[in-house]
DNA sequence: ATGGCTACGATCCGTAGA
């Protein structure tokens, strides 16, 4: 199974990027963030003319997660259960006997702000979600925006960067934690390139500079962990006119047999 | 100089992203 995870920044915006990445890349699932529509305006006609299924959870203006496959998507849960949230980042089906989480983290905004602290309960309800989920599904993926650089060597300039919104010491520790429940990073199961970001900011020529975060994850369980052959960040998307300022982060893994 | 883009939904600027 090819897995991958996307900060599209408006589908509306996107949908001409998002159809043709979906023709070369061919995932078998795709995790979206940032749909920035409701789900009402979500462009099923064109995602099933490309031969993906989609269960959404949309939001007007902001937030807006879906999880797009090409193969039947069942027990769609949508939110964290018993974590109230106005704002729709969370959606989960299983596709081909895999768990599928896809997350869209808050930002934070800054450190000490009220987003921020937001920011570190809504971490602390994905965990314990994410610790039920694995004790039901061995099989368990979790991809999206984490909106957090895990380690110095995600962030171009970690000077820039020391005690900033995404790198600081809380939000890592967040991370940490899930990783403490076996969840590993993919694209750390492999031996990788210096400076692979998922993320570049719209200004100061960000991506021209490779001036970025790596903050697009793809989780997975020990079991689907076993099974990963590869996990990459596909820049291309980035390249384009009118670019979302995220690229594809992907995890690929072997069914059992 | 704490800015610089981009998207959205409201107007012709404010909010949010990261």
């Amino acid at each position: 199974m090819k897995l991958a995870t996307w900060n599209v920044n408006s589908i509306k915006v996107r949908l001409p990027q998002l159809l043709e990445w979906l023709a070369t890349a061919r995932p078998d699932v795709l995790c979206l963030q940032e749909l920035k529509s409701e789900e009402p305006k979500f462009p099923r006609a064109e995602l099933d003319a490309a031969g993906y299924a989609g269960a959404v959870n949309g939001q007007k203006t902001y937030n807006g997660v879906a999880i797009l496959s090409r193969t039947p998507i069942a027990e769609v849960v949508a939110g964290i259960p018993g974590f109230a949230d106005e704002q729709k980042r969370v959606i989960a089906a299983t596709v081909q006997g895999v768990r599928v989480v896809c997350v869209y983290c808050p930002n934070g905004q800054a450190v000490g702000s009220d987003k921020y602290e937001y920011k570190l309960r809504w971490f602390a309800a994905l965990k314990d979600h994410l610790a039920a989920e694995l004790g039901s599904h061995p099989r368990l993926a979790v991809a999206g925006d984490f909106n957090v650089a895990p380690e110095d060597r995600d962030v171009h300039d970690p000077k820039v960067w020391e005690g900033q919104v995404h790198v600081s010491g809380p939000e890592r520790a967040a991370w940490r934690a899930l990783l403490a429940l076996g969840l590993k990073d993919s694209f750390r199961l492999f031996e990788q390139p210096e400076k692979v970001y998922s993320w570049w900011d719209y200004r100061m020529m960000g991506f021209r500079r490779n001036a970025g975060l790596r903050i697009d994850h793809v989780l997975l369980s020990e079991e689907l962990a076993r099974a990963c052959t590869a996990s990459t960040v596909d820049k291309a998307p980035r390249k384009l006119e009118r670019p979302s300022d995220h690229a594809p982060a992907i995890a690929e893994f072997t069914s059992p047999r």
